[in-house]
DNA sequence: AATTAGCTAATAATCACTCTAAATTTGGAA
DNA sequence: TTCCAAATTTAGAGTGATTATTAGCTAATT
């Protein structure tokens, strides 16, 4: 399906999305776009989730295993994720890593992503 | 859950991990274990990753979105994932790798891994 | 105006996983 | 040994995220 349309639902996922470092889940962005527009479909950003994965114009991460979260950002970038909240952060500095040939058991390479976990600010102090 | 007792299912389960490097799903290990164990259920599969997972005898994976992976190898290492197939190999090379404390954002880090995203030889042949 | 293709919304369906409860098995105490 | 309580297994119900379906709507096209 391609977003040959830019209907007012569209829209407002998109709005929502742009600039957005949150790694929002389907039902965070339902949530967030029912309160500007309140008879928006589940479905719908699922079907706008779908039509923007297919133009790489937001990125699926498979971090949470619970739910996926959608990334506007799709350039090659990097994440740190909260083991106790899940809450994922960008990182946002260059982590120069190649896989030598050897290791690479006859693969295509066409990208990679590192995920550091951790505790964050908020859960180190909960944990007192 | 503590795996306190060593139950012939469990022995089975545990005979199948031991060594296996396909990282299987909870199905996967379900169906290999039915052959030799054909009344063995579902929950029990799930209710041994569990106690496994507990006593750190087996690693839960997230690369997967579409089900969660297992790999008995619980030493850190990194992994090599088919786009298309979702198999999944093990990188046996350290991948040096620091994220400097300016980019930690008050995380305290307690983990890390890597994913390369590639065809494997066979997606590749199938390609054509 | 009629046609058609794309889209939305509601809802049903599916699938992985978790929970529940009854039955069974186990290991240790008497 | 026999008995008991705790651990475990099992089948099946339940849950929650995601996908599929379908009728109706909308916008561009003929």
């Amino acid at each position: 399906m391609a977003m040959t349309r830019l209907t007012p639902q569209r829209a407002a996922i998109l709005e929502y999305l742009d600039g957005n470092t949150d790694h929002p889940s389907a039902e965070d962005i339902y949530r967030a776009v029912r309160r500007r527009y309140p008879m928006i479909s589940l479905a719908t950003v699922y079907n706008t989730l779908d039509a923007l994965k297919q133009e790489d114009a937001v990125m699926e991460l498979s971090i949470d295993t619970a739910r996926k979260r959608y990334d506007p950002d799709t350039r090659p970038h990097n994440h740190l994720i909260c083991t106790t909240c899940k809450r994922i952060v960008d990182i946002r500095v260059r982590l120069p890593l190649r896989l030598p040939k050897s290791e690479q058991s006859g693969f295509k390479i066409t990208g990679k992503h590192v995920e550091f976990y951790g505790l964050c600010p908020d859960c180190q102090d909960a944990q007192v």
